[in-house]
DNA sequence: AAGTAGTCCTGAGTGC
DNA sequence: TGCACTCAGGACTACT
C-alpha cells in the first residue's frame, strides 16, 4: 500500500505527538504478521521512551530510550494511527499504550506488514535496510551512481524504479506517475535511457514525491496519516488508475497494461 | 547474475 | 441475495 510519500506523511503527523512519551504497556494480539514477531526483542521497551520518528525508504522507526528502536513497513494495506480510548478494531495486531492515555495502533488487514526490534545501533546493518539504494529526496542524490546502474539494466523502466535496491521507496502508484511526468513510456528497457532521460527522470522523482508528500499522500482505500486523515494526491494522479479516460495533455486516452503483475498506466503518445 | 513468476492475506467490487 | 472470480498501493523466495 504505503509509499515513500505516505510513510512520510506518517511520520510527520507522529512525531510531534511522540517525542518523550514513555511506552507503559505492549499489547501483541497476533504472533506473526508477515513475519513472525521477536517477542523478547519487542518487550523489552516496555516503560522506554520515545525519542524520535524518521522515515528510511518505506520503512517507519521509532526510536527509544533504552537504544532499541521499532521498526514498521505498512505493507499493502497498514495503518499506524494514535488514537485514546478506541474500541479495538478487527485486525489492530499490535498496540503500544503511552503514559498521556493514547495508544499507538497497528492495524493490518492484509497482514503483509513487519514490526521489528533492533538495537537502534544496528539498523542500517540490518538485512530489510543493508541493501537499500539511495534516498530519492536525499540532498546529495547521486545520478551518476543511477546512470550507471540503469544501465546494466534490462528490465522495463518502470520496474527498475521500484526496485528499492536502486532507488527506494517508489511503488506502483508512484512510478506510473514519475514515468507519465518525464515522458518515458513504462516499458522502455532501463539500458536504453540516455543520460538526459534519466536527468529528467530524477526530476520528475523528485516533482511527484514532493508534491504527494505536500498533498498528504495518496488514498485509494486503506491509506490515513496517525489521525486517520486521509490523502489528497490521488485527486492530482494524472495517470493512475485513469485508464480509458482523456490524456490531461493531448487528450488521447490513458492506456493500463501489465508489467510484471503489476498494473502500468501510461499515455501512448505523450510517453516514449 | 539477472529477470520473472509465484506467493503471502483479506476485503471490495463485478458479473452472473 | 449469493456465489465465484478478479484485483489491490509490497517485497521476498525460488525458479529459469
Amino acid at each position: 500500500m504505503p509509499e515513500m510519500p505516505e510513510i512520510e506523511v506518517i511520520k510527520n503527523s507522529l512525531q510531534n505527538k511522540l517525542q518523550k512519551k514513555q511506552i507503559i504497556d505492549i499489547e501483541i494480539n497476533r504472533l506473526s504478521i508477515r513475519y513472525p514477531l521477536d517477542i523478547d526483542s519487542i518487550m523489552q521497551n516496555k516503560f522506554a521512551e520515545i525519542i524520535e520518528c524518521r522515515r528510511i525508504a518505506k520503512y517507519l522507526i521509532i526510536d527509544l530510550s533504552n537504544n532499541f528502536s521499532f521498526v514498521f513497513h505498512l505493507g499493502m494495506s497498514g495503518r499506524l494511527q494514535i488514537k485514546n480510548n478506541a474500541p479495538k478494531l478487527k485486525h489492530d495486531h499490535f498496540i503500544l499504550a503511552l503514559n498521556n492515555d493514547e495508544k499507538i495502533i497497528f492495524n493490518d488487514y492484509r497482514r503483509f506488514g513487519m514490526i521489528y526490534s533492533f538495537p537502534t545501533k544496528t539498523i542500517m546493518q540490518q538485512d530489510i535496510f543493508s541493501k537499500l539504494g539511495q534516498e530519492p529526496l536525499q540532498k546529495n542524490f547521486d545520478i551518476n551512481l543511477l546512470i550507471s546502474q540503469l544501465a546494466k539494466r534490462n528490465i522495463p523502466i518502470k520496474n527498475a524504479l521500484m526496485d528499492n535496491k536502486l532507488i527506494t521507496g517508489i511503488g506502483n502508484i508512484y512510478a506510473s506517475e514519475i514515468l507519465f511526468q518525464s515522458a518515458i513510456n513504462p516499458f522502455r528497457a532501463a539500458n536504453s535511457l540516455s543520460k538526459e532521460e534519466i536527468k529528467s527522470l530524477v526530476k520528475a522523482i523528485e516533482f511527484v514525491l514532493e508534491l504527494a508528500i505536500k498533498n498528504n499522500g495518496t488514498t485509494l482505500r486503506d491509506f490515513a496519516d496517525s489521525k486517520g486523515k486521509i490523502g489528497e494526491f490521488q485527486n492530482l494522479l494524472k495517470v493512475y488508475a485513469r485508464d480509458g479516460k482523456a490524456c490531461l495533455i493531448c487528450s488521447n486516452p490513458i492506456l493500463k497494461a501489465k508489467q510484471s503483475g503489476r498494473t502500468s498506466f501510461y499515455c501512448i503518445t505523450c510517453q516514449n
